[in-house]
DNA sequence: AAATAGCACTCTAAATGATAGAGTGCTAAT
DNA sequence: ATTAGCACTCTATCATTTAGAGTGCTATTT
C-alpha cells in the first residue's frame, strides 16, 4: 500500500475500525488493524492515521494504552460514506414473508408480527407505530342501538380501520333520528381526515340557524363521544430480549435504563412521529437523538404509507454498534412489505 | 423464652428467617435471628433450630459457614400457614383508583391501567389476561355493508366487548337478507356462549330440510368469517423495569431469562388460564410450577369475573422472595377493582 | 517525504495471596 | 433443655503483582 491517497487510505482504516467495532465490541488496535490489511500496511503507519482520525473526532480511545473506538462522528460519517448495503438474503425474506402471510383478525397481531419480524432480521428491537388515527379519512358511520339510552357507534376508515366506542347518551334515543343523522355524517364527511372533522363540524354549526341547526347540534355532539376521533397511535416493540444478548447490556444498569426506555414509549413515540413527516429510511446515531436516554443507542425508522399517505413509522432500535448496512436494508425492506400486506388487506 | 414449645419455636424462627431473607436477600445466620428476637434465645439454640428446620427440608445452605436460606417449601410453609396478610394502605388504594378512573376508550388501556396498578403497589411484574371471548355470551349481531360485496359484521357480547370482522363474500350482498339474518340470528342465539354457537348452528343445521335449510346455511357461513368467534386472548404486562432492581437479576443471564419468559407469553398464559378455573387467590411458589422457566419465581393470580362468570385472570410475578402478604392483598384487591370497573363499563 | 522499526512508557485485566469476618458444629458446662 | 466456648470452614475483599496490549515518539529505511 505504497504512496497510496492520504485520504483513501483513512478512509478505509475507519471503516475497518468501526466494522471491527462493530464485530467484537472491542476497542481496536494498530496491530490488528495492520493484520486485517494483510500487513500491507504496518502498525506503526496506522497509528499515525489513527492519530489523525483522532483530531478529527472520528474515533477516540477509552485510555491510553487501549485501542480506538469509533465516536458516533465516526458511525455518523461511516454511515453517510462508506457504508456498503447489505440486502437481506432470499432466506430471510422468505421467513419475513411467511411471518406475515397469515390472515389478520386485527392489526394488534400483525404489528406485532411486524416488529417480531424486524427483531429476527436485525437482531434489534423491532419497533411499530400503528397507523395514525387522525390521519385516517372518514368513509362510513353506523349506529348500532344497545338498549334504550345506549348506542354502538362505528367508524370505519379509508383505511379500512375500524372503531368502536359505546355512548350512552342519558336520554332515550330515536332510533329514525339517529339513522338519519347517520345518513347526513355519511354524506357530508365522506373522505375527509378525521382530524379536521371537529373544526369542519363548528364552522359548520355557526352558518346555520334554522331548524337544521339543533339536528347538525345533535350529530356533533355524538361524534364528540369520548375516544372516538381520538389519536390511537400504539407502539409495538419485540425483541428485547435478544438485546440482552449484547455486551451493551452486560452492566445491569444500562440494561434497565434501556428497558426503562422501552417502558415509557412516549419518546420513542416523539421520534418516530417527527421522523413521520419524511420520507424514506432515517438514521439516528446516539447523541443525534434529542431524547437524552437514547444517546447511547442508534434508532433506525422509516415510514409506511397507504395509498400514498403515510400513515405509521416502523423501525429498529439497539446499541450504536449495528451492522447498518444490514439494519437499514432491513427496516426499509419491512417497510415495503408492511405497505403490501396493509394494501391487501385494504 | 425458657421452656417454650418447641414447635411454635420452630415456626417463630422459620417465620424469621423467611421474613429476613424476603427484606434483605442475604442468607442469615444464627446471631442475627438471636438478636431480632432481642436475645431472648441464643445463637446457639438457633442453631440447633436450624439444623432441625434444615433437616425438615425447610431451609438450606448456600455453602457451610453461610447463613441459612428458606427452600421452596419453606415458602410455602410460611404462605399456608405463618403469613399475615397485609391490606392495602389507604394511600394505596387512592392511587389504584385515581389511575382507573378514567374514561377507557378501549380495553387495552383499561388492562395496561390494572397491570401497572399491580405493578405499583407490588413492585413485582403486573400481568392481565383478557376477558376470554370463548366464555362470553352472544348478546347482538349487526352487518354494515361497506361495498359491493363486502360487509362490516359488529358481534357485540353480554359483556359489552365488541368484536369487528370485514368479510368479504366474494359476490353481490343482498342488504334485506343482511338484515334478516341479522335479526334470526339477535332472536336465535340471545345469551348463547360464543364457545357453543357453532356447535348450536350445526346441529340446527341437520335438522332443517325445507326452504329456510338455504337461510339458515347462509348465516352460519357468515358466523365462521375469520376471527369473529375466535378466541382473542392477550396478555399485558407491566413493570419489567421494576423487578431488574432486584438483586436476583444482578446477573444479566438470569435477567435474560426473565425476559424471554415474559415475551413467549405463552407459558404464562397456560398458567393463568389453569388457575381461572378455581376461585379466588393462588401462589405458586419456584418449583410448584409446572413450567420450568418460573422455577426460580413466584406466581400470583386471581381470576375475576363479570355478573359470576369468570372471564379473566390477573396477577404478578416476581422472585421468590416476595412480600407474600402484601402481593396477595394486592392482587385480591386488584381483582376485586377490576371487576367493579368492568360492572360500571358494563 | 513517506513508511516503518524500535523502544520506553502506560494502562488494564487477570492472577495471586493475605486477611477479616461471619457462620457453623460439636462438646462441655450450666 | 439451654447455652457458652472453641476450632474450623468458607467467602468476600483488598492490595499486590504480572503479563500483555497498545500508544507515541524518534530514528531509520526506502
Amino acid at each position: 500500500m505504497r504512496h497510496v491517497d492520504a485520504d483513501a487510505r483513512r478512509k478505509k482504516i475507519l471503516s475497518a475500525i468501526v466494522e471491527s467495532y462493530i464485530e467484537t465490541a472491542a476497542p481496536i488496535g494498530s496491530r490488528a488493524i495492520s493484520q486485517r490489511f494483510r500487513h500491507s500496511v504496518s502498525p506503526a503507519t496506522v497509528r499515525n492515521v489513527m492519530a489523525d482520525l483522532e483530531d478529527m473526532g472520528f474515533v477516540t480511545h477509552p485510555h491510553t494504552s487501549a485501542g480506538r473506538v469509533p465516536t458516533d462522528k465516526g458511525y455518523r460519517f461511516y454511515v453517510n460514506s462508506l457504508l456498503e448495503p447489505k440486502h437481506l438474503t432470499k432466506e430471510e425474506e422468505s421467513a419475513v414473508t411467511k411471518l406475515l402471510n397469515k390472515k389478520y383478525e386485527d392489526y394488534d397481531a400483525l404489528m406485532n408480527n411486524v416488529s417480531s419480524a424486524i427483531n429476527l432480521i436485525t437482531n434489534m428491537a423491532g419497533i411499530v407505530l400503528t397507523p395514525r388515527f387522525k390521519r385516517s379519512t372518514f368513509k362510513q358511520i353506523e349506529f348500532i342501538p344497545v338498549d334504550a339510552s345506549r348506542v354502538l357507534i362505528v367508524l370505519i376508515t379509508g383505511s379500512g380501520l375500524v372503531k368502536n366506542v359505546v355512548l350512552d347518551a342519558g336520554e332515550k334515543l330515536n332510533r329514525s333520528e339517529l339513522s338519519r343523522i347517520s345518513a347526513f355524517l355519511n354524506e357530508e364527511l365522506e373522505g375527509m381526515f378525521l382530524g379536521d372533522i371537529k373544526n369542519h363540524l363548528t364552522r359548520k354549526l355557526l352558518e346555520e340557524r334554522d331548524s337544521f341547526y339543533s339536528f347538525l347540534k345533535k350529530a356533533t355532539s355524538i361524534l364528540q363521544a369520548p375516544g372516538l376521533l381520538k389519536m390511537d397511535d400504539r407502539v409495538y416493540f419485540e425483541g428485547t430480549t435478544s438485546l440482552m444478548s449484547y455486551p451493551e447490556f452486560s452492566d445491569v444498569s444500562k440494561a434497565k435504563l434501556f428497558l426503562k426506555l422501552l417502558e415509557e414509549k412516549q419518546d420513542i413515540l416523539d421520534l418516530f412521529s417527527e421522523d413521520m413527516e419524511s420520507e424514506g429510511v432515517k438514521v439516528h446515531i446516539g447523541k443525534e437523538n434529542i431524547c437524552k436516554h437514547i444517546h447511547e443507542f442508534t434508532v433506525v425508522t422509516c415510514n409506511y404509507k397507504i395509498k400514498d399517505r403515510v400513515i405509521g413509522a416502523l423501525g429498529a432500535i439497539g446499541p450504536k454498534r449495528m451492522e447498518y448496512g444490514k439494519v437499514i436494508s432491513a427496516v426499509k425492506y419491512m417497510s415495503d412489505t408492511l405497505e403490501r400486506v396493509l394494501e391487501e388487506i385494504g
